[in-house]
DNA sequence: ACACCGGCTACACACGTGTGTAGCCTCCTA
DNA sequence: TAGGAGGCTACACACGTGTGTAGCCGGTGT
């Protein structure tokens, strides 16, 4: 599994796939629209005009870039599907692992809005594991897994997405194997207390009940209304 | 209750107040790099020359943004802290009702690494809560309070950064009602149910010291180690 | 040997965008 | 009434950037 990735040939890739990793570097670490190309391209130790002869433009990158992550995704899924399972912890957390180096760009990508399918398979690992976990569960779950899943995912994910303040806010960089090994006794404690009792969320679930037949539409930019009122009905 | 929180607002009419939300809405949409200060200028129903005018520049405009909704945040903060607190479910989401409308632009600020102290603001929330949830807890927490809060408040800001994504997975639109609804429901179930037993949290945290004096490099073959984020290529 | 084709480079163009500058208009005030 | 200040506009400039075009080089097949 973790495959290529930095280590092995560092110069003896071929340019294609150079310019694909300077990609995924620069997409990073600026972003889609402040990346250039020509950035890229020096990266990589090829010209501009290369990086437009591989790959039809910048956005074609991108979606090469998202392609490329998408392949490594899939064949962890395939993995985990076919039993080869190394442990039974949070799926997206294996997903995380295993992207290793991407993870940045995969952070990226996700709040830039692409990188959908990798978004995608990452909430079907959920699926399985949360297959498992729910056979082993007393009540009944009242929604459905993939929902479950999704949401799981994307909380998984916003450590990685949001790097930057949770390193802030644990006071020690996520980069280091201390704010590794803090973020990972953080998340078991997390993981394993449930921030809601069994009667609390029994309560919250009647008081959505109770006001579910009318529920004014909320969102819309407009600026003016800013604070909805009702009390109940927060989340998300 | 606080409905005044956020109010309108004295005068909103004011040009500058006018330019400030247009820019809110188009870094929201379209991210920082690719509003432009002529789409806002118009959105906004004023010239182009009078946004340099008000905020200096373009950053500057952003930053003014921030600090518009770091006043809200604060405001709300307070209201909390002065005992009065209206709910006593997870406050980030608290919060994040309170932020209406500006979510939106909360959500892709915070993926672009500004809004810090909007940020840091919600896991101070998220503190005052967990003091609470602490105390009722049977266990002591093996991590530090804000450590906690702060993965917490990232997880729950996860929906909003993320929204796009989540709504594809869920199979409904977060803003709409049934979205809402169905994203409350699973909050609940996933807030009151525990991903990890306490046995498996041993378990893990027994493994992480086991392999805590060791190197930081990944072992394939090593006991699970929930989540980890070996970093590194050659950049920063 | 020749042609060919793909990897690869150098150079130029068009365009959007942030920013700078000059000036108008309308209050407010002395 | 004059003057000044600030809200506001119109216009222009510099620059970075994505993209287009022409061409070179080396290997490979016939």
């Amino acid at each position: 599994m973790s495959v290529t990735t930095t280590g092995p040939d560092p110069e003896d890739l071929t340019a294609r796939a150079r310019i694909r990793d300077a990609a995924m570097q620069h997409f990073a670490e600026h972003g889609f629209e402040r990346a250039t190309i020509r950035g890229i391209a020096e990266t990589a130790g090829v010209s501009s005009g290369l990086v437009r002869h591989h790959f039809g433009s910048k956005q074609a990158l991108r979606e090469a870039c998202d392609a490329y992550l998408t392949k490594m995704i899939r064949r962890l899924n395939d993995e985990v599907r076919s039993g080869y399972a190394l442990d039974r912890s949070n799926p997206v957390a294996t997903a995380n692992t295993a992207m290793g180096p991407y993870q940045r760009y995969l952070a990226r990508a996700l709040a830039e809005g692409s990188a959908e399918v990798v978004f995608d398979e990452m909430v079907e690992l959920s699926e399985q594991w949360l297959a498992d976990a729910d056979a082993r569960r007393p009540d009944v779950p009242d929604v459905d897994r993939k929902v479950r899943a999704t949401i799981g995912t994307a909380m998984a994910l916003a450590i990685a997405v949001l790097r930057k303040h949770v390193s802030r806010g644990m006071g020690v960089d996520l980069s280091t194997p201390e704010g590794d090994l803090l973020l990972a006794r953080a998340l078991i404690d997390l993981y394993s207390h449930p921030m809601l009792s069994l009667e609390e969320a029994a309560e919250a679930r009647a008081a959505l009940d109770r006001l579910q037949p009318e529920r004014t539409t909320t969102e819309r930019g407009a600026p003016q209304k800013t604070l909805r009122q009702h009390e109940e009905h927060h989340h998300d």
